[in-house]
DNA sequence: CCCTCCGTTGCGTATTACGGAACATGGTGT
DNA sequence: ACACCATGTTCCGTAATACGCAACGGAGGG
């Protein structure tokens, strides 16, 4: 289902994209087997095998012990420090997040605009026992969610446009799909200063967001915070903008933006 | 110098494993050129341009605008959430970090043993002014950082010859280069329950470790608080080392493992 | 104890990636 | 202004390389 379309770039080195694709995959599920890696590939096993043991022999893939699902290795984290070196929300996020994950009881996220999508670059979980996802590195569509629709306000009236006259996909029930109605919300957006996201991506997720500001009054982020529909009420809302409002200002001030 | 020491292992895929020389060494230069990246790995341009553009497709690697170096791209970040899923170091551990570099003032680290090295998987920044650089997903050397030592004076008497027979490799004035010399402070390491590294990984830079238990009493990471050398003084260690203590219990306690 | 499921190993083939050289494209120095 | 250098990309023929196949070895499960 998630395999190439059909035509594959012939300048791209297959056997690295299929490695990749192999990581991504185990990034998604968590782990996975041989036997599972080739068919979701739709490679051989042996392919998969081979791909795998490179993967390990650098560390990037580890399985349990002799004998066991494989999944993301302790050396990837080598990498993952050479992005923070040049991407601060990563480093200095994280406190934030835990701070106020800890004060809501819900799930806190930190997003920047890449490339036509919300990218998940920090997060901590609330403390609440419902069964939160790690949305760190994911990509999630602009229009559907909270801290898209927050980034995408702020965006210039092309990259909006473009957006808009792009494919809205259907994520959830409630997800908007139609581009009259999303230009709109997003002039909300831009007025009030936040987004909400009810069931929008996905059905009982419901989630706020506010635009983190950088040096020059330019929205560089988007910090929100996300929860069961049931505890994110509508009239829970102003309590929570205000508590993300003073954690993008406590942001911006650690990332050398004084206000 | 990193380059292959003649010897391949066949059941690679090479170019999978070229492609993650290239992360490993613009994770180690920071950004690099092709023709840098080709004389690194020892392969042609056109090879070297090949596997950087499938890994940029990926997201992987990026670049500053149409023409520049090439560095670590946002997309690992997915790869590094997947890591931390698993790896509760760095989840846990970033709290407790965070809680003892305010306490001290200085940068704090946790780090794990793996493959020979010690690998630090979380830190947190002390308040204080003085640049501390990001030692995140670094591999440093047991030898030299006061990290190591705590972890390789637990680790199998073979592991410990296996370095001490290993290049020493001298990275500041003070590095400790003899095996014999080393040998003993491991043994007081082992003694003592900490060790320190004074300017001996770095020129004006103190460190203090000390070990973090597992379930079964085993050594399954060391945290260490590391800062300049006229702020980290001898006579400043037991009261530091008395810290660490506390912040390793707790941190053992909170990944379930209770003393 | 057999059967099934999973991962690895050899092997032959042709797909695939590699290296060479020519080609673009800026940046630089005279 | 021009030539020159350095950097990265494109094209192409070759053979090295990775792939798929099938058989093998090991663990669990019935």
């Amino acid at each position: 289902m998630s395999n190439n379309g059909g035509e594959r770039d012939p300048a791209l080195v297959q056997s690295v994209d299929r490695a990749v694709a192999v990581l991504e995959l185990l990034a998604r599920n968590g782990e996975a087997g041989i036997t599972e890696i080739a068919a979701e590939l739709g490679v051989h096993k042996s392919s998969a095998s081979r791909l795998v043991y490179t993967l390990q022999a650098r560390d990037l893939v580890e399985q349990d012990g002799e004998r066991g699902p494989f999944r993301i290795g302790i050396g990837m984290l080598r990498f993952a420090g050479a992005v923070t070196g040049q991407l601060d929300y990563v480093r200095v996020g994280g406190p934030v997040c835990s701070e106020l994950a800890d004060r809501l009881g819900e799930t806190v996220n930190i997003a920047v605009l890449d490339s036509g999508v919300a990218l998940n670059v920090s997060q901590a979980r609330g403390s609440s026992a419902v069964a939160a996802q790690n949305w760190v590195g994911q990509r999630t569509p602009l229009h559907a969610t909270s801290s898209g629709k927050v980034l995408l306000a702020a965006a210039s009236e092309e990259d909006q446009e473009r957006v808009l006259a792009g494919d809205l996909e259907s994520c959830a029930p409630r997800t908007i799909t139609d581009p009259v109605k999303l230009r709109y919300v997003l002039r909300r957006t831009a007025e009030d200063g936040f987004a909400t996201c009810m069931e929008e991506l996905e059905a009982g997720l419901h989630a706020v967001a506010v635009p983190v500001f950088g040096s020059h009054g330019d929205v560089v982020a988007a910090i929100s915070a996300a929860g069961p529909a049931y505890r994110l009420s509508q009239k829970r809302m102003p309590e929570i903008v205000e508590e993300l409002r003073l954690a993008s200002r406590d942001l911006s001030v650690r990332m050398g933006h004084p206000v």
